[in-house]
DNA sequence: CAGAATTGTGTACACCGTCCACAAGCCTAT
DNA sequence: ATAGGCTTGTGGACGGTGTACACAATTCTG
């Protein structure tokens, strides 16, 4: 049995599509986002945008460029979600209290996409052929900060506020990276995928208690 | 230790092949070991075991059946590398020794197989359809645990040990795994993956650290 | 306004997973 | 021992995929 989703293809009129990059691009968005990676298939992108396959070799290289624009937008939503969730913090509190709030609020963030927006977070961190670190902006929320480099300002504020031994700043994002990165996924592709809510997020909060204290 | 059986199908001169599923999952693990889960590809497996790729239907339901069963080698490979680095301690220790060092044998077997086995890590840790807590044995190793069992056990000699309250008892496991699984997955599709290999360590000990303080 | 550049089309190929009908060999009951 | 039946491998086919090549339709540019 076939999974025959149609959004309407609209048989435009126009011989040219006029936005198909970013058709395509939205299509593959929502493809992962309901089956992560591996969903992302090219002619099923073209098939939604109402165009022949081989139409998308025009603005992507192959399958694999498709999915990295893809996985790039994954990761700049991801951004998005930190940032909604530090904005909520107000700056004028005790800059000890904040700093932790902060560090809370990414991995607070963090494991809410994952198991939200399981499909899109999969892809975000899905292996590409060689890991780009690239400062791509597309990667990045609207204060042009990736979800890397806001744990970093977290982690640096944690500093700043004396709850950081500065000889342990070094790699820290490593090792609070881990072990939410872990847990998420545990919770979403693990065993812990049919644990209830409530104990999810019981495991959740003594995780972060447990970075806090042990970085 | 390993058979090359890669170059020569070695054409057979019996009509039925003898050992098929096995020389089907032996494949399978070849495949997986070299690409990861999406590399185990049902043709390619049939190829290497001389065989038409519907021969595969008589011992596997289909590619997700034989992909399981990579899976399930993958994991009791990983519980033997476990109980091998287990073997190494001196069970005559202080308790508390032997306790605290049991955990990080665990944790080290469990990076160090990421790091050297690649493919089958991933392959272990690909999400199937629902996910199985079943205590097949296929995915224990020769003491008949699998992963998260020993790491259970080592918990708990900790527990007895004194080293962790037992209010804290409950649920460790994941609190553990996830830590470790995180930078298992850094390390080797994530942004870590070109940390040159004494970063790496420096990083896992500031990590198992970590875990064994602040369970 | 003609030619060039861009963008979508058509056709084709190799590969994949899987279904169906059939053949080859082994096993067992008569 | 032998006839049937069961298990296992074969052959062919279908629809799906990514992608290469040649070509057509449009827009851009000198």
């Amino acid at each position: 049995m076939k999974k025959r989703t149609q959004a309407a293809p609209r048989a435009r009129s126009t011989y040219r599509h006029g936005d198909l990059r970013r058709a395509l691009l939205t299509a593959g968005i929502e493809l992962a986002r309901g089956g992560g990676p591996d969903a992302v298939v090219l002619r099923e992108a073209t098939r939604r945008a109402g165009v022949v396959p081989n139409a998308a070799y025009r603005h992507f290289a192959g399958r694999s460029a498709l999915l990295a624009a893809v996985r790039a937008a994954a990761l700049s939503m991801l951004a998005v979600a930190m940032e909604a969730e530090l904005a909520k913090l107000d700056p004028r509190r005790p800059p000890a209290d904040f700093a932790r709030a902060s560090l809370r609020a990414v991995g607070s963030a963090y494991l809410r996409f994952a198991q939200t927006e399981t499909g899109l977070f999969r892809t975000a961190f899905s292996a590409p052929e060689e890991s780009e670190i690239t400062d791509d902006p597309a990667k990045a929320g609207h204060t042009g900060r990736n979800p890397f480099q806001l744990l970093s300002d977290a982690l640096d504020r944690l500093m700043a506020a004396g709850l950081l031994p500065p000889a342990r700043r070094p790699d820290a994002e490593y090792l609070a990276w881990s072990t939410v990165h872990g847990l998420a996924m545990l919770f979403i592709e693990g065993p812990l995928n049919r644990m209830p809510a409530a104990q999810r997020r019981e495991i959740e909060q003594r995780l972060l208690k447990m970075v806090e204290e042990g970085l």
